[in-house]
DNA sequence: CTAAACCTTAAAGTTTACTCTAAGTCAATA
DNA sequence: TATTGACTTAGAGTAAACTTTAAGGTTTAG
């Protein structure tokens, strides 16, 4: 059993943020103490991990609620849950190779930039003592 | 000469998130025709191609401007701007090698749950003749 | 036994990035 | 020339995902 305060830690999400995605309906069922606090299990963790993944990879946290909530609906919204998990994939793959895609132009800008840097430098050196010498 | 309508074919931007990003700093110096109307260069749409790619890798909006406006302060923030960069560009390769382990948890997730779908299917067909054959 | 450090709820506030509205100007066409 | 439709600005409104506040109950160390 986990405080919340021992899952906001683990899980690098504040206290805050835990108690709004129960609000919302991404986590349920946390068990409570006597006192009414919440006691996390492994399990609540393990289903906080996913839930992380999910968000993580650009899934909104409305998507999400609807998962969990087939996900304690029973056997029969298996399918939904495999087409929302292979549809979510499948952005995620996009995305991926969108990034790589301006990952590419990003690299080719920052050379343009470096190679234009050094040229400046080089003159800035040739023409005067700069004051700015020390620039790291 | 573009209009604000061919250029939001062009990017794929609104008009209205155009006239948005011009007010925000993030392009600048847009002509404008005799009666005001704004005439977008082929310099502009290459300008908005560095702004789309920045944006969908992460930077933020007001970090864009900042370095729009680094470009329009001459050659001494050459420094800046490949600072800038090359931390940009280190992020993106954080994310990417995230999102390559979250996208390694869903298709596991997936995969657990594809079986599963499988075995409650076979288990239906087998006990019922079910109302629902025609599913997709 | 009391004070500090936790916990609770409900609700208001914040940030980012738009998105829309209102009121008016400009351009091309019937 | 009148009307339609695209353009202009300023500013209000929206959605998502928190984040903070207020007001109060609980637990535990000293």
């Amino acid at each position: 059993m986990y405080s919340i305060q021992d899952v906001s830690k683990k899980t690098g999400l504040s206290t805050h943020t835990l108690r709004y995605y129960e609000k919302e309906g991404l986590i349920c069922g946390v068990e409570r103490s006597q006192g009414g606090f919440r006691q996390y299990t492994d399990e609540d963790l393990e289903a906080l991990g996913l839930i992380c993944c999910l968000k993580n990879t650009g899934m909104s946290l409305q998507e999400i609620a609807r998962f969990v909530s087939l996900t304690r609906s029973g056997e029969h919204t298996l399918a939904e849950r495999v087409s929302m998990l292979r549809q979510h994939r499948e952005n995620v793959l996009d995305r991926m190779a969108e990034m790589q895609k301006y990952l590419d132009k990003v690299t080719w800008k920052l050379k343009f930039y470096t190679e234009k840097l050094n040229a400046y430098e080089a003159a800035e050196g040739k023409n005067s003592e700069c004051a700015c010498k020390d620039r790291a």
